[in-house]
This record gives structure tokens, C-alpha cells and sequence, in this order.
DNA sequence: TTCATACTTAGGTATTGACCTAAGTATGAG
DNA sequence: CTCATACTTAGGTCAATACCTAAGTATGAA
């Protein structure tokens, strides 16, 4: 059993803000420059970087600086390792998390409602 | 387009702490009463419902008050409606979502390591 | 009735997070 | 060289969170 997932606390706190799940939700439809990620809100540049700190430090995306633009992207690894991971897993930590899964989805559901 | 969710907020949010995770965890094993799931805490008993008011005001768990007991347990009926919408869901929305759902999954086995 | 148990409420501190504005740096275009 | 673009850094405010201790309430046992 776990003590404590720095990690974890990391990535769930980064998903609890919905301008940060919305960049993630863009970047899903590939990368961008971070002004044009800005663009949709209604925020200071300075806050919106912040945002972007955020998801790059708990690895949720990545970024590179080309000339003055600085692009950014999904991380691709954990998502590939997430696939194999879900065949794999059994026991009762799997179910148990399962359950944790499925409440984040349900609070999915209720977001696309 | 989702504007904003309080409700995926306030999820991830509960989520982002080892722990309330633990607590949602022990209560996979079965309904505990608030001094018997404080236990294992070092923390103050005030401190500690505080993490189970944050997990019953976004619906993780509920509770019971028999006689002086405050009987805790993981909140039954998201779970199952969660399942139902893993099975039906479908498009770009789902997509997206799957990928913040496999993010989620990558944590949570490095939490098992 | 008296006392211990099982919380609950009140109130305080310290840290962190989300925002802002203003000013700085670095690059590319003209 | 000059200027606009694309950030980045610095620094400040305000609210929320995670703790605490001390004191309260309600219940059940003796």
C-alpha cells in the first residue's frame, strides 16, 4: 500500500482547474503555441503560463521553445504505458481503483451533459 | 463544449490528496465509523473530518449518524451509472476524455509500484 | 446521574494558488 | 537598426486549504 504519491496529488490537482482540463482537452486535437492556447480565456498571459506550468510539471504535457514561440503538446508516454496497463492489472487494487476510475467518469458524464 | 464543471472540480480536487485517497480506499473494504478510519492518520480528529466533508460534498462517499456513530461509505450509485456510460459512450468527446482517463490510469500505476 | 465516547463547532495560523499589472528578454520581420 | 511579437519574470493581492487547540454537544454505559 502506498503512503504517499507526490504524483498523484499532482496530476489529480492539475486536472481540479477546468481551464487547465480545457487545454488538455485542446491539445488533444494537437499542438499549439502557448498565446494561441491563451486565446480562449479570459485571462492574463502571466496566469495562463501558470496553468501551463502546472500541467508540464506533473508531466500531463510537454513543451519546446522554437525561436520565440514556445509550442506544447500531450505527453505521449504515460498514455501509451496507460494502455498496457489496463489489460494487465488485476486484484484488489485494481478493483479499487477501478472504483475511483469510475467515479471520475461519472463526473464526466455529468460534465458533457 | 463544457464551459465549466464544479462538479469534475471538486472531484479531482478531493482526489489531489493522499489522504482522502485513503480513505476512499479503506472504505473499498467496507463502511467504517469517522474515529475507526481516522485512526491511521496522525492528524488532529477536526483535521481529519474536514478530508470527509471535502469527499461527501462532491459525492465520494456518504455517511450515517447512528447514535453517536458517524457510519462512512463509498457513495454506491455513481459507480454504477459509470459503468453504463463506459460501455455507450462514443466520439471526439470520449476520445479526449479516454486520454485524461488513461493519464489518470498511468498514475495510478505508478502509485502501485 | 455521572462519566466516557464519538464526534462537532469555533476560531486561529501559515501556506499555497489564482489572479493581476508592469517591466524585462529574446527573436524575427522590415 | 528598429520595432512588434511571444513570451517570461517580478512582485503584489485575495481567497482557500490544511492544519492546530480548546471547548461544545449528544449518546450510551454503569
Amino acid at each position: 500500500m502506498p503512503k504517499h504519491s507526490p504524483n498523484l496529488d499532482r496530476v489529480f490537482y492539475a486536472l481540479a482547474d477546468p481551464t487547465r482540463r480545457a487545454v488538455l482537452a485542446r491539445l488533444s486535437a494537437g499542438p499549439a503555441a502557448v498565446t494561441q492556447l491563451a486565446e480562449p480565456f479570459d485571462m492574463a498571459l502571466p496566469s495562463f503560463s501558470q496553468h501551463l506550468k502546472v500541467l508540464e510539471n506533473c508531466g500531463l504535457i510537454r513543451s519546446k521553445k522554437e525561436g520565440r514561440v514556445r509550442t506544447v503538446e500531450l505527453a505521449p508516454k504515460p498514455l501509451q504505458a496507460a494502455e498496457n496497463w489496463m489489460v494487465e492489472q488485476r486484484g484488489m487494487w485494481e478493483r479499487r481503483l477501478d472504483q475511483l476510475d469510475a467515479f471520475v467518469l461519472q463526473m464526466k458524464k455529468e460534465q458533457k451533459r
